[in-house]
DNA sequence: TTGTAAGCGTTATCAC
DNA sequence: GTGATAACGCTTACAA
C-alpha cells in the first residue's frame, strides 16, 4: 500500500508535541482557538520533524485542491505564454497551482482529467466553436471559464476582446492610408477569434466600399508558418495586395519575415497589421503594428472569474469584454500609386 | 466539510451494480481477477451515474499522483516553453501531469509545495548555482531533477548539453572567420549555463592567442533586453567588436533586432552568434548562427531520468551530456578589414 | 482551549 | 472471482 519512504504525519507531530493530532491540523492552519502556547509547542515539534502536511489528506477532507487546470495547446506558439504566464500568476496569487492540460483530450477523455476532483476549476484557452468540453465539464460542477476563445452555445463565464471591433479599427486604418488592394490572412474558422476578427474586418471594409475576395484570402493555422507562405502565395498573385491584415501578431511576424526574405520592407512596399500585441510586436525589428488586446487584463480578468466562481458556484455568469486599442507603429504606411 | 454538490462515488455504483464497493475499484481499474460480465456491469453502472473515480481519495491510498512539478521561470521568455512544451509531452506520454511551480518560492516555501506528496517528482529548470532548493527536496525522497542548468554540490539526475564545448566550437568558428575583436554577451554568472558557455569560449579563445577584455564582454540577464542593451554598449565603444558570442538564442534575437535599429546587417558588417537554437533562430528575419541544443532531446532525456527515478528511487545517479552542434546561418560572416 | 471521533473516496489485504 | 475491512492523512463537528 505504501512504497516511499514514509514521512512525518501530524500524528507523529501531535506525539512530540503532546496534544491531540487534531490540535497539530489546527496550530499550523493558524486557527485561532488554539493558545498561543500550544501553536509554540507544536510548530517546534513540527520543524524538527520536518513535517509538512500532505495535500493528499487535505484535499479529500476538503475536497478542494487549491489547483486549476489550463487547457493549453502547443506552449512554442509565442502567444499562448503570453496569456498563461500572467494567469498563472494571477492564480498563484489567488493561492491556486496551475496545473497544463493537453488540450487533445476531448469529452470523455477530458472529462476524466477535468471532471475527477484534480483540480478546484478550468480554464480553457483555445476552445473551438463545436466543442463540447468546457459545458461537460462545467456541468459537472467544475468551476470553467473560456479565455480568448468563446462558444456559441454556452452560458460560462468568459473573458475576451472585442474581436469584431479590432478587427474594424484595422479596416478603418488600412482604408485611411489609401490601399484598395487589400488581403487577409485567416486562422481556422472553427475559432471564434478567427470568425469575429473576419467579420469585423470584412463587414468594415465593405462599409468602405471595398471587397474582400477570396483570392486576397489566405486561410492557415495560427502559426508563424502560416504567415509565412500566406505571403509566398499573395506575392506570386499577378497583382499582389499593398496591405495585409493578418490574424494575430504570430502570423504577422511569419509574413514579416517571408517579407523579409522576398525583400520587401514592410511599412514601405507593403502594410501588414497584426493582431494582439504580444511583447515580440514590439521588436525592432518587428516594430509590427497592431491591435493591443490587453492580454494581462485578459487573464486577470479570466481568473477573477474563475476564482469567484469557485467561492459562489451559484453566482451569475459574466461574459468580459476588454476594449481592443490600435497601436501604430511600422509595419504600416501609405499606399503608394 | 464537504462543500461542492456531491458526485457519485464508487460506493453509489457499487450499489447500481449490485457489487462490492471493492469489485467497482478493481473493475474500472482492469484488474484481470474481475469476471467480464461482472465488468460489464460495473461499467454500465458507472457510465449511467456519470461516475469518475475521485483522484485526491486514490492519491491518498496509494500515495502517488501522477503528477509531476516543473520550477520554471517567465514563460514570457521564448527560451523556457521549448524545453517546457517537449517535457510536458513527454511526461503525458508516461501518465503525468505538469504542475507549474513558480521558480520564487526558495527553501522552506519550496519545500512545503514541493514535499507535501502533491507531485510524485520535480523538475528543475532554472537552479542557480547555489540553490538548496533541489538537494533539499530530494533529501525528502522526492524524486527530482535538474534539466539545462547544473549544481556544484549536488549528485542529482542531470541533464544538460555541454555548454563548454558548445561555445569552444562558437569560439573556432569565429576565429577561423578572422575577427580579432570579439565580445561576449553573457548572462547572471549565478548559473551553471553562463559559467560554462563564458569558460569555454574564453579558453577556447585563448587556445587561438586572442583574449577577451572586460570591456567587451556585457553581462546581464538571459533576456531579450540584455541582447538589445549590449548592442547598444557594444557599438557606443571607440573600436566596436567585429564579431558577438551571445550567451543564448534569446539575448542573440536582441542583439540581432538592435542592431538592425542602428542600421547594421547581422552576417555582414558584423557577426553574432547564438546559442541553444530555439525555434525562432531559423525565422527568414533572423536566420540565426547558434549552437544547437538539441532542446527536446534535453526535455525527453530530462523526463526519462525522472520517471525512472520514480519508478527506482534508489538507482544510480545519472548525468546525461548531450553534444552541441554549430549551425551555420546567415549572422556570422568573414571579417573585413 | 483541547480532545475524541467521524468522515472524505480510494486502494489493497485478507478471507471466503 | 468477490466481499469485508483496514488503511491512507487530513479537516471538522461535537464534547468536554
Amino acid at each position: 500500500m505504501n512504497r516511499r519512504r514514509r514521512s512525518a504525519t501530524s500524528i507523529d507531530v501531535a506525539r512530540a508535541a503532546g496534544v491531540s493530532q487534531s490540535t497539530v491540523s489546527r496550530a499550523l492552519r493558524g486557527d485561532p482557538s488554539v493558545s498561543a502556547a500550544t501553536r509554540e509547542r507544536v510548530e517546534e515539534a513540527a520543524a524538527s520533524l520536518g513535517y509538512v502536511p500532505m495535500e493528499s489528506g487535505r484535499n479529500l477532507s476538503t475536497r478542494a485542491t487549491k489547483r486549476v487546470g489550463i487547457v493549453a495547446p502547443d506552449l512554442t506558439n509565442q502567444f499562448y505564454p503570453e496569456l498563461i504566464e500572467p494567469m498563472r500568476r494571477a492564480l498563484d496569487r489567488g493561492g491556486f497551482r496551475t496545473i497544463l492540460i493537453p488540450a487533445t483530450d476531448q469529452d470523455e477523455q477530458g472529462l476524466r482529467s477535468l471532471a475527477n476532483g484534480s483540480v478546484d476549476g478550468v480554464i480553457f484557452m483555445n476552445a473551438l466553436l463545436g466543442d463540447q468540453l468546457p459545458n461537460l465539464v462545467a456541468a459537472r460542477g467544475v468551476p470553467t471559464v473560456l479565455v480568448n476563445r468563446e462558444l456559441d452555445q454556452t452560458s460560462l463565464d468568459t473573458s475576451v476582446v472585442d474581436n469584431y471591433g479590432g478587427a474594424q479599427l484595422v479596416a478603418d486604418l488600412i482604408v485611411s492610408l489609401g490601399h484598395e488592394r487589400i488581403a487577409a490572412i485567416l486562422g481556422p474558422s472553427s475559432t471564434s477569434t478567427s470568425r469575429d476578427r473576419e467579420a469585423g474586418f470584412r463587414m468594415q471594409l465593405a462599409d468602405h466600399g471595398i471587397p474582400l475576395p477570396s483570392e486576397l484570402m489566405f486561410r492557415g493555422s495560427f502559426s508563424h508558418e502560416t504567415g509565412s507562405q500566406g505571403i509566398d502565395a499573395l506575392l506570386a498573385l499577378r497583382k499582389p495586395p499593398t496591405a495585409i491584415f493578418c490574424l494575430n501578431d504570430v502570423v504577422a511576424i511569419g509574413a514579416l519575415s517571408a517579407l523579409h526574405r522576398h525583400g520587401y520592407t514592410p511599412g514601405k512596399d507593403v502594410t501588414v497589421v497584426g493582431f494582439d500585441d504580444i511583447s515580440m510586436a514590439s521588436w525592432d525589428v518587428f516594430s509590427l503594428t497592431t491591435v493591443r488586446c490587453g492580454l494581462v487584463t485578459l487573464a486577470k480578468s479570466a481568473v477573477e472569474l474563475l476564482i469567484k466562481r469557485i467561492a459562489d458556484p451559484s453566482r451569475e455568469h459574466t461574459r468580459v469584454v476588454t476594449a481592443p486599442e490600435l497601436v501604430l507603429r511600422s509595419s504600416h504606411g501609405p499606399h503608394h500609386r
